[in-house]
DNA sequence: TTGCTGGGACATGTATACATATGCAAGATA
DNA sequence: TATCTTGCATATGTATACATGTCCCAGCAA
């Protein structure tokens, strides 16, 4: 695997972390990354910028780079505003998906409930989230709730691993707002999806929280 | 005024577009605007990078940039997006802001019913949707906002300018969203701001299309 | 001892030269 | 004549050298 472009180390460095592979803090200088990627400077510089617009990286003194860190107020707002627009997303998708996406997403409900690994759960997961994503018509802000998400994703993975306690939390969330998109109810689905992302901030608070006992 | 930085050229771009100066399909080409900007190719390239980003320019052949040109569908999307997000920051205010706020809102308010110049009347209908995202208390979820509303900005003044028809609506959807936030009922300013978007791009294609006759 | 000042180290910012890719047109060939 | 090839024009991609700015610390003075 030879690294030669920007958007390739771009992806490295996102990758890196997402994966909690580079913690918070952790300093981003061009000329490290430049002889460790084995390219000049000028592609990594790129990367990096395109880092800090994606809020994964920010700037310190002397104008250098580290990967961002983040306050827990930043975490609730962080978290507040993915709840509005993925809710926003669900409650379009109520309107627009099809039968077959429908159904489709009864089979992914039906797939989680009988799966009890938590890592196979966590791939359920996002097809479910997937699938209302893509049943919303609506790529714009599909796009706009991925860029939060990947900061959320961020913070979890730098922070803690998938909890077998919140699934059957989760598989019940999903129950009901899988019942209340096929009721093709737009503002019950947008009600239960905003408290269920609430409701993983919350498990999230709650393992930091007893984390720091 | 003189440019020099990546930052300034950035900028200048931004406005360029925002304000219709540069119409969509323009080309950007690297070369001509380090000229034009009497600097060297590297922080045009930036700028351009930054531009790419934001979804003001797009790429065609060759990687060229352009001014990004919006398909009748990708606007839609964008109003519908900016009203979820509008939508989702109004109903946290409606919960959140606080006493002074709610004044500053009524204050506004009025000045809006006794003001009958269309320009003027633009800029207090920037404080008031100002006055609501600020009173969201959530700094994420305005700055999703504000990158979308680039976007939507962009394209209006690129095709169309204020009309003074739609001022006495205005304001009445601005009394009914005020008269929710005041009761502190969230739901209700939600679904009134929802409308409220979405009655500003109904106007909006309507000038298109009575344009295109 | 404390505070100020100047220089050096180090990081990013910018300029410029060269590399690479692609669309287009001209010309050769079937 | 149609098509394929080849070379050029032109745009961005990358490498490298130099510019700039700031923090830190050493050293001197009050």
């Amino acid at each position: 695997m030879s690294i030669r472009t920007a958007e390739n180390i771009f992806e490295t460095l996102v990758d890196g972390i997402v994966a909690g592979r580079m913690p918070p803090g952790e300093p981003l200088v061009e000329k490290a990354l430049a002889e460790q990627f084995g390219v000049s400077r000028t592609p990594v510089r790129e990367a990096l910028h395109r880092l800090e617009q994606a809020r994964l990286a920010e700037r310190g003194a002397r104008r250098a780079f580290f990967v961002r860190q983040m306050a827990p107020d930043d975490l609730a707002e962080l978290f507040e505003a993915a709840g509005e627009v993925e809710s926003g997303l669900a409650a379009l998708a109520a309107n627009r998906m099809s039968e077959i996406e429908r159904r489709k997403l009864e089979a992914i409900l039906a797939e989680g409930d009988a799966c009890d690994d938590p890592e196979a759960y966590g791939a359920i997961n996002a097809r479910f989230h997937d699938t209302l994503k893509s049943g919303a018509r609506n790529a714009i802000l599909a796009a706009t709730l991925d860029e939060l998400n990947l900061r959320t994703l961020a913070w979890r993975a730098a922070n803690f691993h998938e909890d077998a306690s919140r699934l059957e939390t989760s598989r019940a969330e999903h129950r009901g707002i899988t019942e209340a998109i096929l009721a093709q109810d737009a503002e019950t689905t947008r009600r239960l999806m905003r408290s269920h992302v609430a409701s993983s901030y919350i498990v999230l608070t709650d393992i930091l929280a007893r984390r720091a006992e």
